[in-house]
DNA sequence: GATTGACTATATCAGTTCGATATATGATAG
DNA sequence: CTATCATATATCGAACTGATATAGTCAATC
């Protein structure tokens, strides 16, 4: 999915500036689960008003740059829906540099095994709060898609946020019960080697 | 972490072709938590070559194209070494184009819903049995990093291979126990609108 | 017996995306 | 009083993906 589809999936919810779309790739909705970046989704923005799929109203502020406010056009709408029905979703990717750095854990000291695994409990500890559907005052400000007029997260973004923090709470739990027994094995792996 | 420190990583366990480790991040050792393409395994390893940080040996075969067979130079080892010790790893991120579509399950019919979630069901099913570390021989031809001399793989890799299966395993069991509840709410939900 | 698809193997390239940087300012913290 | 962070847009080089080309073997299907 290019970050175009990205951008109008996000748009769904209502109106948005670009730095709003990428706070709910970032922090928001969308977070555990997919990534853009302002270097992206800015132009991803150019090309779609080129293409009539969105348009945007432009704020002036006092002292501050413009403000873009794009919303989707209702051909805009049609064509991420269709997108929604024709497209065969890629593979997941997960990319880990701490968990490729684990896979040599042998080869660097015990200390600093250690102090990955303790940052990639605390990045997921962090992840785990953060999903919370419930959440939503954090964010009250960006209109996200996934809560109605209410406030009431919708039954598609509860399901893949519970889903997301189920995640979460497996890789704590493993490591809660796996972390001191890896430290164990790699200290006698080091004896047994001098 | 860019694609010539994976492919250092990759020759830490012995000698292998660009090929193999390609395969080393599709179906191997790294195949849960990184990635790396051709397009970009090629120019990494005759980048790497002309650093001195890795040597090839050129095989010639039969009706097949040479193979070069690319091992690792003591100042590669080196470097990747310090590498490992020098860098912060960067932010973990997982990338899931069928969670992202999830999101929108209001604005599709049921049917597609479930059959998304049953297309994440089978393909995290398939990885959790794909990481099983005790599967050497499926992968016997190639050597790669993990295993000891006694095809015993090393707690490093053991680790990382259990907290793939946990998160995998997670994940089978919150769609076991949720599909059917969110399927119920967006029949009520679809039902409540017309 | 012929075509299709899968596997081994290297290589290139257009298009996409990331990450850093530039610009401008207010607010908050140290 | 000086960083640093947050808002907000924009650009660009470097990196990477995904597709394609080449080229042969092998198994299966039709």
């Amino acid at each position: 999915m290019d970050v175009r589809t990205l951008c109008l999936g996000a748009l769904m919810g209502g109106e948005a500036t670009g730095y709003e779309i990428r706070k709910m790739f970032e922090d928001g909705t969308f977070s555990h689960f997919q990534i853009a970046s302002l270097g992206s989704i800015y132009p991803a923005l150019t090309k779609l008003t080129q293409d009539g799929l969105v348009t945007f109203v432009e704020h002036e502020q006092e002292n501050r740059p413009d403000k873009k406010i794009y919303h989707l056009t209702p051909d805009g709408k049609r064509t991420f829906l269709r997108t929604l029905l024709q497209t065969r979703p890629a593979e997941d990717r997960y990319r880990s540099d701490i968990l490729f750095m684990l896979t040599f854990a042998e080869e660097m000291p015990i200390e600093l095994t250690e102090a990955l695994i303790d940052e990639f409990a605390a990045r997921h500890q962090m992840m785990s709060q953060q999903i919370d559907p419930e959440n939503t005052d954090k964010h009250a400000s960006t209109s996200t898609y996934g809560h109605d007029e209410n406030g009431k997260p919708n039954p598609g973004c509860c399901f893949v946020a519970g889903l997301g923090q189920a995640m979460c709470d497996a890789t704590l739990k493993f490591i809660k019960e796996n972390k001191q027994g890896l430290l164990e094995e790699l200290r006698n792996f080091k004896a047994n080697k001098s």
